[in-house]
DNA sequence: CAACAGATATGACCACGGTCAATTAAGGAG
DNA sequence: CTCCTTAATTGACCGTGGTCATATCTGTTG
């Protein structure tokens, strides 16, 4: 007869153990720093069982940076329409600080935002939809542009977000805060100042 | 008596070598299959002989990558300014279908597009400056929306090209072409029909 | 309880990028 | 031509991510 076996008690916490010993090395020495080896030894476990339990070393970082996505998340989407882009970078920007905190860490999320398969969408993945879904809302309900659906919008907002924070890490535009130039490309994109007769 | 020599003709020999056993194993394999055993053998030399003219695997994959997107680049800067987004969007087109040949090309790409230190921006990172500086020439001419400055307008088109590459190889939209959704936000970025009483 | 089946864990092993002290070749000076 | 300095090359070696056949554990069934 069919047993479907329920999942042991056990790997639970060998589980868990492998991600208390990776937040522990993270909080040490960072994410790039982060090896294998490390979390295995401090886990107290084979490297084999690591792999048992992440596909592969992306997968953990995937699972570790996407739970700091979505706490910035948590923290910022229930709040109120943004009156101005100004708002709204305001509330970008701790998620931005962190998703800039490292170049290892950025390279990660771009990686890691969209999944080759439906069945490996992982953490990251999910932030990125519920991102755009957050700002989406809010531009529902505030008084920017009504000629592009807020989800359009919103897409934008992602990707211009995402050009900013990677201009952060070219050496041309290394000192540029995050701020200004977000503030340029969403004033343009949200609030358009077109002279009707054009 | 300080003399500076000249670079040796063996090095350029070797270079040579080096970077067409590449192109010969992209040609058979793809980029991503690239070994860098593999190339080694093939143009009869050591490992650390590759070593000693590229710095890691990842600036050979710069030089070979760049030159693509730079022939891209040669094939259309010279065309007039376009009429319409979808004329834009034509022009691009074959340089996003290269980009997007592998998922592997496009992490390239991205990880290269932005050099950590002056000394080392590379092809890459050179051709997104390049992409930058044609398509802004074009918008200077065309007739889009003059409330922005055309480079502003350019970065745009690039981090919205970027967004839809992106996309592409996420498993929920796989299967949309690059084409309709990148004139989803062209149309809308270069062209706003906002009410003059908004 | 014993026997069993499937889930977990193990660690030797591999693949591949990258390093570096030692060796060899190039070519100018005398 | 020989000597000498510097550039170029070599290949054994290393670090680290990832694999897999084997061993061990766990909970179930009779």
């Amino acid at each position: 007869m069919v047993m479907e076996r329920p999942v042991q008690k056990r790997t639970l916490e060998t589980r868990a153990r492998l991600i208390a010993a990776a937040e522990a090395a993270v909080a040490r020495t960072g994410f790039e720093a982060l090896r294998v080896e490390e979390i295995v030894l401090a886990a107290g476990v084979a490297k084999g069982t690591f792999f048992a339990h992440f596909k592969d070393k992306d997968a953990l970082m995937d699972l570790l940076i996407g739970s700091r996505i979505d706490a910035h998340l948590d923290a910022i989407e229930t709040a109120p329409a943004p009156r101005s882009p100004e708002d709204l970078v305001d509330r970008l920007m701790p998620l931005m600080t962190f998703m800039t905190c490292e170049r290892y860490v950025f390279d990660v999320i771009l990686r890691r935002s969209g999944a080759a398969a439906i069945e490996d969408i992982g953490p990251i993945a999910r932030t990125f939809e519920r991102y755009v879904r957050v700002v989406s809302t809010w531009i529902a309900g505030s008084t920017f542009r009504r000629d592009v659906p807020p989800d359009i919008l919103a897409e934008g907002v992602q990707a211009f977000a995402i050009q900013v924070m990677a201009l952060r890490f070219c050496a041309l535009h290394v000192g540029d805060g995050l701020r200004e130039p977000l503030l340029t490309f969403l004033d343009a994109w949200l609030c358009p100042r077109v002279r009707p007769s054009d």
